[in-house]
DNA sequence: CTGTTAGCGCTTTCAC
DNA sequence: GTGAAAGCGCTAACAG
């Protein structure tokens, strides 16, 4: 930000008019002569004029700038996520300004408080795992300033959200494995305070009741990363448990498991089929590749943004809406039989 | 940007003094009373006052935003580039405003162009694949904003940077490999417009020669994405050339060689060896696990943000600055005799 | 100790 | 068809 830029009034003074007929001028305005609008823009390209983004926010209180405070960016699923926010922010001349909690509700506030400066004219949250109070929500709320929330909801707060359908893509997942003959299955489960893990336990629940399938308590264990896949699926084989599959609530999960598996001298998918949630990029490179569930992250980026443009430009309130995506099963090696 | 802020004008009325007072109030100004200064902080404590970013960025002609152009957030090395460059931005109140090239010169230049209406004070980049014209980063130099490369920098431009010591690295993992008896190296390349691309290959070359190996030209093959090495790999089997192990430009693209010559039946790392750079999570994933170059991507990040505050606040002109960071061999199955 | 004024860059009434 | 003036929120020089 430093001096050089060139504004209005340089192109007036040169041109010996006055910087309000250069504004108008530069916009088109019907008023303005053909000859005043020929000479202002010539100058203003000679010169690479670009109005001062800052002079625009302050007068028209508006900035074009929207926040996001995420969890996370070095998950697939968040940056996804953060791609298509830019992707529909930057086809609406938005700028996304980002904030990260690394899941810490103390850096969650902060991410927030520094929002409330009046820079941005809407905010969209994923929570972190940590929030149980979400007081820092509210003043978003007061100061008029839309929030839409994704993957990641508050029920306490009333606002837009756009989530996934995790009980449907974990039920998918767990009736895929029962279609290919699979009955003793295993649920790497992630944390029951989440609803992301309630769901998607659930929908692993549901399935095997809905196909008659026994559920056997000991193979829900409590795993939700590559590390603990490791160790867990190592304890599961010592354990003596029968077992034929493994459905994993992520695919950083599975692949921990693979490894093991494939250690031990099981073949995947012959012996024990496994099944990530995600669709990250991962899935794809190990061996065999990995069957998982794709969470829509760039769609939910796109929606989420544009749902946040829809509250900006509103006119009239209009009631909070939520966005369920579908996820869908993607069959790979490690699961077809 | 609604327009419920309490602005300093609101206060002053209030109490019927003039807005001067309550900035000086706010700001503890000695010439104020402290009587004056109670009242002022205990009425905008009370409102929620916070001081208008926009306004004091026009008045400031600072932002304490800065810009990040990056190729694409997705990869685990540059999102933990961004979360660096966030802790030292929070730890010194800026803000990042972040947005991608995807690899597409276009985008690139988007961004730039957007970039340069005066918002940002100052911008991290790193250059696209495709990017071979630079006016586009003069323009900020044009505008006095600095400038500070990071990862992919450019030769032609003038400016602060901080790079891997990739032709180190490179260096380092084809040593390793000859020395544990491999002679038949392959390279799958990165592009070579790149420095990054560049210095990765004369590492790999310059190792070759100090250890007296032969190189063969055509081992040395344009690659560097996963998708890319499937088919290369592929390719390199079918055409009967002998060779005993891959160095790869990146953890991806031995990843999808790593595939490929298992499904071939070749044993990893009995028959070839394969190393990776960058140690991105996948390299811990796949079966063998994966000899790597690790990246400090997250000390990048700081390195890049700390020397672009430096550049923002310094008085008198100083020369450009490149710092080198070291990488680290990290040896793992792929490779290990 | 406090108020007035001017101005950061821009737009938009209102006036001619 | 164009200009002058006011104001978005804030602060700093200048006056008292």
């Amino acid at each position: 930000m430093k001096s050089s830029q060139v504004t209005i009034k340089d192109i007036a003074r040169e041109l010996g008019i006055s910087p309000s007929t250069v504004s108008r001028a530069l916009k088109d305005h019907p008023d303005i002569s053909q000859e005043t609008k020929r000479l202002v823009n010539e100058l203003a390209k000679k010169y690479n004029y670009k109005p001062n983004a800052i002079a625009l926010s302050l007068r028209n209180q508006r900035s074009n700038v929207i926040g996001v405070v995420i969890p996370e960016i070095v998950h697939y699923f968040f940056s996804s996520v953060i791609s298509g926010i830019e992707e529909v922010a930057n086809a609406n001349g938005y700028s996304v300004m980002i904030s990260q909690s690394n899941e810490d509700f103390n850096r969650e506030v902060a991410a927030c408080e520094t929002f409330l400066n009046g820079i941005i004219d809407g905010v969209l949250i994923s929570v972190s795992k940590e929030t149980n109070d979400y007081t820092h929500f509210h003043r978003f709320e007061e100061e008029g300033i839309p929030i839409v929330f994704f993957d990641r909801a508050v029920d306490e707060i009333q606002a837009d959200r756009v989530i996934i359908d995790d009980f449907d893509g974990a039920y998918q997942a767990t009736e895929h494995l029962i279609v290919q003959g699979r009955r003793k299955i295993v649920h790497f489960a992630g944390p029951q305070n989440r609803l992301i893990g309630q769901n998607r336990l659930n929908g692993y629940l549901k399935a095997m009741r809905d196909n008659g399938v026994v559920i056997d308590e000991r193979l829900i264990i409590p795993c939700d990363t590559f590390q603990s896949a490791l160790v867990e699926t190592q304890k599961l084989i010592e354990s003596g448990l029968k077992f034929d599959s493994i459905f994993t609530v992520n695919d950083f999960t599975a692949a921990g498991a693979l490894k093991i598996l494939l250690r031990n001298g099981y073949k995947v998918p012959d012996d024990i089929a496994v099944v990530g949630f995600g669709d990250d990029q991962t899935s794809l490179m190990v061996e065999p590749t990995l069957t998982t569930v794709n969470q829509p992250g760039f769609e939910m980026g796109k929606k989420a943004m544009e749902q946040l443009i829809r509250r900006i430009t509103q006119t009239k309130p209009e009631p909070p809406v939520t966005e369920l995506l579908k996820t869908q099963l993607i069959v790979r090696e490690s699961s077809r039989s």
